[in-house]
DNA sequence: GGCGAATATCTTGCTCAACGAGATAATAAG
DNA sequence: CTTATTATCTCGTTGAGCAAGATATTCGCC
């Protein structure tokens, strides 16, 4: 197992890292170009992936998700609807809980900001053919398994 | 451009999204094992591929890449040092200078860490053709180039 | 060779995200 | 109606990172 063989598998598997990496500091910049923290955007990413999938997030399943404590969660919170990214709202069922709303404004500001990349993005794989895709999706999908065994973060 | 368009190019993006925060959570892990912080990790990635680069790095340049100043960088490097992941070396050329030097303790814990990830990404490789390494290839490539790129402006 | 400007790192004091512990409010069970 | 459970919030603390400035080394100039 050495560090340093010039294997163009490696390569891949570098350029793959890469592109993870650039892809985080694509949302920093975003963060920052708002006044937030990368937490705040990782919220929001899982609030607006929660609200595709058609399900409500609660206060304490949005911490869950980001591996916050209940004191970070509410904090979290705090910023985010004090800059007017998201909505407190009490549960009619249950009015211990919290349903967080991202607002339109949020939505918004990710769509012109993420949209041209995720444009980008399906334009560059219109480029493939089916057995191209198929390897792609393959490829990440199983990283993305061997990546997450181990240790689980529930997703969305 | 409407979010939740079922669109199998969109899927794909997803994909390398979630592969991309699951990659992200691995590296957390392994701070988390070794009692360090996500910030800490980089700086030994950073660190590591400057070296396999041929490269030294000095605190400044650490930071720079990181994006940290002064402060927090020398408080990073106090950190690392104190757990014996790196030793500082004044440089001879320019005794201003600090270069920082990757213990082969912390080379180990990286490879025992990272090095199954990598050899089964390897491993995964190897079931694909040329053509399909070429669209994987420049897939990830081109969205590391989209997402690289500074001029995205959020609407006020 | 000595002096001031430039460079590289370290020190000090502060801010704020996140933590632990526990309070408060609402629901569920007996 | 009383007690346990669940969901969120409050309070006090820790520590990563920032801004500003101190310290140490090198370079340019005469």
């Amino acid at each position: 197992m050495q560090p340093d063989r010039a294997q163009p598998d490696l390569e891949l598997v570098h350029l793959l890292r890469a592109t993870a990496v650039e892809l985080g500091l694509h949302s920093s910049r975003f963060a920052q170009q708002n006044g937030m923290h990368p937490t705040d955007v990782r919220a929001l990413i899982a609030l607006m992936d929660a609200r595709r999938a058609g399900e409500e997030t609660t206060a304490g399943r949005l911490g869950a998700t980001l591996g916050l404590n209940s004191a970070g969660t509410t904090a979290l919170l705090d910023r985010l609807e004090r800059a007017g990214h998201v909505r407190r709202v009490r549960a009619a069922s249950d009015r211990r809980k919290v349903v967080v709303e991202v607002t339109d404004g949020a939505v918004g500001l990710g769509w012109a900001f993420f949209g041209p990349l995720i444009e980008r993005s399906v334009e560059l794989l219109r480029g493939y053919d089916a057995h191209q895709r198929a390897a792609i999706r393959e490829f990440l999908d199983g990283v993305r398994e061997a990546a997450a065994e181990g240790g689980h973060t529930a997703p969305g």
